[in-house]
DNA sequence: CTTGAATAAGACTATTTTGTCCAATATCTT
DNA sequence: AAGATATTGGACAAAATAGTCTTATTCAAG
């Protein structure tokens, strides 16, 4: 129903949501999200290309959210790297329908707004709240080492990193 | 979202509920829902293994629903060609989590949920009966020539082939 | 019993999705 | 300026899906 793109992209969004505001690297969110490294790159590079996330070479850098995560929706992340495809002209192009799609269409399409709707509604923000025994993505919810394990501290990061010049488009 | 396989699957069955209970032979099918003979062919055997239609080969023949509209359901027809997929381990396999999906997987699913309730609960006889301006598949509804042009009437079938004896698997 | 109409089944091709690899480029630190 | 660290991008490989074609098999009717 949904794609390996679409897992992994939310995988990594959520990933980096659990570190913002800084940045993670794609070797990082591979490893923590079970996602081969390759792959992971040009995931990203979609989010990066729909500004749902901003990248930053060199030493030091990564991807970063781009958005808060109170502003995040699911669907924006889904529709960055495969959209919803609504139904919306008959897909047997019958010239009569149109705009009007036949009832089996029009539970199909209504299946597919539900969805968009579900996601639509539902932030970033709210998944990574949602205490219902597991955290998203993580190991261990109630115990102590939440991210460490899987994610390493890089200790030899010390300072200056983390407040790079907003790079406002301009 | 859902697989060509899915919207062609369901086409065929629409159109052969048109034509219950007589069989209708795989040429017609694939021309009446614009759908590749060669494929409509595979996708219609998917839906004879799966008893949803039945099959009779030789002059006269060709597949019929071998389940009322009022009990089959567009699920039934999904999974028969392509299953819907619910998530019901953690896709990451995180050893900890097992049956307890985090938040992220846990909305993901719900959405497949949705959809499967919601396909669930829709018979075929609804779809058919449903008057919202547009007959399922067919170009014009309110107009007089339904089927006869997209599926014109073979005379030379005269009589003795829609009492055919039921084909039990003995 | 032969013939024509129809499905069944499998091999085969093409396209899309998924996954991998490597070179080029950008950026920070020293 | 040099070197280390990351993303970018394109070429490539593998797998799944979509679509095609050909050859059986089956059945009814003459």
């Amino acid at each position: 129903m949904f794609s390996q793109t679409v897992e992994y992209a939310l995988r990594a969004v959520v990933f980096l949501a659990h570190k913002a505001p800084n940045p993670g690297i794609c070797e990082d969110i591979a490893l923590g999200t079970k996602v081969p490294r390759p792959y992971m790159a040009k995931v990203l590079q979609g989010l990066v290309k729909a500004k749902i996330l901003r990248s930053q070479r060199g030493l030091g850098g990564g991807v970063t959210l781009n958005i808060e995560p109170e502003h995040l929706t699911l669907l924006q992340v889904i529709n960055a790297v495969d959209p919803v495809k609504r139904i919306t002209t008959c897909p047997m192009d019958l010239a009569s329908h149109g705009m009007n799609l036949c009832p089996l269409h029009r539970r199909l399409d209504n299946a597919l707004a539900t969805v968009e709707q579900a996601f639509g509604s539902t932030t970033l923000a709210e998944v990574l709240s949602e205490q219902n025994g597991s955290i998203p993505l993580c190991e261990f919810p109630p115990r102590r080492m939440p991210l460490q394990q899987i994610n390493p501290p890089v200790l030899s990061r010390k300072k200056s990193w983390h407040n790079l010049p907003k790079s406002g488009k301009s």
